[in-house]
RNA sequence: GGCGCGGUAGCUCAGUUGGUUAGAGCGAUCGACUCAUAAUCGAUAGGUCGGGAGUUCAAGUCUCCCCCACGCCA
């Protein structure tokens, strides 16, 4: 048994995620947990939301909610939309939450103390109507170059030119629209990265084995330029963990924040100590503290390409430069983006599916079978709503759904809704055990190295395996001459139902509850031994015949999604 | 403009350190079966592996140049 931490990326407060959020980190970091689980590993899993920075202010105040309130709704929001699609964190957490507050300006305390951290006095506009500084995208003007009204405070969108907010003629705050801009003068914390460059790009040599994404990500920002550099992790906001070195005050640093960027990846630290404070754990040190236990702890990350940096350079830095014992992540699992339907998700716009819509029109498992064998792994993917419908009948309604259909069925109609009697299994099983046998060898390699999509198609491949055998021996046939040899033929079938049960959980979690439920099997462990796994329902075994375990999408409905989905959301 | 990931059968994608007739799923066609959600199983379908040049006994798989799509950055 070994044993495993797992974080996904955390989703921003702001809103509702989209499904090309949901399959680049969370619901492939839940596959790889599930999975390693069910495997007799000890896992912990943790999530949390990433509440703090200019978005979520902005947010909360269209919502009229003080930000705090506003928050702690949407936190409620999307922790009951993650349990809808069956994620199954140890702990959902908040990064604003007292124990990530106190960790954070530990580490800072720490880092400064390491001589890390440096002050630097820089110039930022500050919009007087709207009472705060404005960060670069949030300001727009004339472009000085060539004209174009609505360049952005950090770049001009028409010419491509390079701007400095100051540049911009009759600039105007995006938030009020107001133009009573100043320049003023504000002191920042600047994390020195530079100081750990190399050692960073030492360690990022040494994993030949991660994804060429995370790679090549983490070297394209350690060598471009003059190398990694100095990142300000302080901002002039209300919403955020306060600037203390320690416990103690900061000296001219008072009503300042940590950047989000900074305080966000600790979290996952601090999420450790929640689920210990919330009553679910204990001795969270054992996880992230390698003086304390997490020696023998593998930690791998999950998250889209668009974080990779943060995981792989600036939060890295942070936990080199404590010089503590610190447990640093293992392996990162990194995701392209998933497209929709020609174009990209789009949360301003409202295009493509949304967490929650997703659960309204169909059950959890049908988007999890989908996103994870559709998983962005190598390149972009893409989703449309042809493919989800024809892979989703095809692979869950027609293999797997309607395999535990036939078989079930069949023995009601001939038998009885218990496990007929029957010889031993004979040379054709024996085949299909070693079939068995070979296939759950290459489904559990792929899983241990978290090749989702392949992973997804030995497990469909382990399903075909039950049609190819109930087409071959053909009880419906053999039960017209050797009612007997029809038994053994329908009790392999029924042990087939209880083995996909167990074997499938990862993917699709609820179905392969309401298949175990149905074959009268509570105790599910995960095989060793195929022969033993096909022996386990023995004859008078009760069972029911369930509904339909996956209907199938209409044509119909795939045409009114698409529709309805293409547009804007409310 | 620089960089990054890609460009393989109609579609979605696999193709390890270069090596037998380039693979899978879907779709299509034909056949088998009839227990089942008109489900399943089998067979077939001739893709210049984006284009060109090169290295090699041998390249989709290495080198160089070019084209296309997407993304990131300046």
């Amino acid at each position: 048994m070994a044993r495993h931490l797992i974080t996904s990326a955390i989703p921003y407060i702001n809103g509702i995620k989209h499904l090309g959020n949901l399959v680049g980190s969370q619901l492939p970091a839940d596959l790889y947990a599930r999975y390693l689980r069910q495997r007799g590993h000890e896992v912990l899993f943790l999530c949390a939301t990433d509440e703090h920075g200019t978005p979520a202010e902005l947010a909360a105040a269209k919502a009229g909610k003080p930000v705090a309130d506003y928050c702690a709704e949407m936190h409620d929001v999307q922790a009951e939309i993650a349990a809808g699609f069956k994620l199954s964190f140890d702990h959902f957490g908040r990064s604003s939450s007292p124990q990530n507050h106190k960790l954070t300006q530990a580490f800072a305390g720490r880092l400064s103390d390491q001589g890390l951290i440096r002050e630097v006095t820089e110039e930022q506009v500050y919009s007087n109507a709207d009472g705060r500084f404005l960060p670069d995208r949030y300001i727009e003007g004339t472009c000085p170059n060539c004209g174009f009204d609505s360049a952005r405070g950090d770049q001009c969108d028409n010419c491509t030119k390079q701007l400095d907010p100051t540049d911009l003629i009759d600039a105007r705050s995006t938030i009020s629209g107001s133009t009573d801009l100043e320049v003023r003068e504000t002191k920042h914390l600047y994390l020195r990265q530079s100081a750990v460059k190399d050692q960073i790009a030492k360690w990022i040599d040494s994993k030949a084995d991660w994804p060429i994404l995370t790679t090549s990500i983490a070297k394209k920002w350690l060598t471009d330029g003059d190398g990694l550099q100095d990142r300000g992790i302080t901002r002039d906001l209300a919403w955020g963990v306060p600037v203390k070195n320690g416990d103690a005050d900061w000296p001219s640093m008072e009503g300042k924040v940590f950047y989000v960027w900074f305080d966000a990846p600790i979290e996952y630290i601090a999420c450790a100590q929640e689920w210990v404070d919330a009553g679910k754990g204990n001795e969270w040190e054992r996880w992230w503290r390698t003086d304390a236990g997490a020696d023998d702890v593998t930690y791998t990350q999950f998250m889209g390409k668009d974080n990779v940096p943060f995981h792989t350079l600036s939060f890295p830095a942070t936990i080199m430069g404590m010089d503590e014992d610190w447990k640093l992540v293992d392996y990162i699992k990194s995701f392209n983006y998933l497209n929709y339907d020609g174009g990209q998700f789009s949360t301003s716009r409202g295009r493509g599916v949304f967490m929650d819509q997703a659960l309204e029109i169909l059950p959890a498992d049908y988007w999890r079978w989908w996103l994870l064998s559709h998983a962005p792994e190598s390149s972009d993917a893409e989703f449309t709503w042809e493919s989800f419908q024809t892979d989703v009948n095809k692979d869950l309604a027609d293999v797997l759904g309607n395999f535990i259909s036939r078989i079930t069925k069949f023995c009601r109609s001939k038998f009885s809704e218990a496990v007929p009697e029957g010889p031993t299994y004979g040379p054709t099983e024996n085949q299909l055990i070693a079939d068995l046998t070979a296939k759950l060898a290459e489904y559990q390699g792929h899983m241990d190295t978290m090749e989702v999509r392949k992973s997804a198609a030995d497990l469909r491949a382990i399903w075909v395996l039950g049609n190819e055998y109930l087409q071959s021996v053909a009880p419906w046939s053999t039960f017209k001459t050797d009612p007997d040899q029809a038994a053994m033929q329908v009790r392999m079938g029924l042990n087939l139902c209880r083995l996909y049960g167990v074997l499938s959980a990862p993917f699709i979690p609820d179905a392969s509850a309401d298949i175990l439920a149905a074959m009268n099997a509570s105790d599910a462990p995960w095989p060793d031994d195929i022969a033993a796994a096909v022996n386990t329902l023995q004859a008078g075994h009760a069972f029911t015949v369930s509904d339909i375990t996956f209907r199938k999408i209409t044509d119909d409905e795939r045409a009114a999604w698409a529709e309805k989905f293409a547009g804007t959301r409310d």
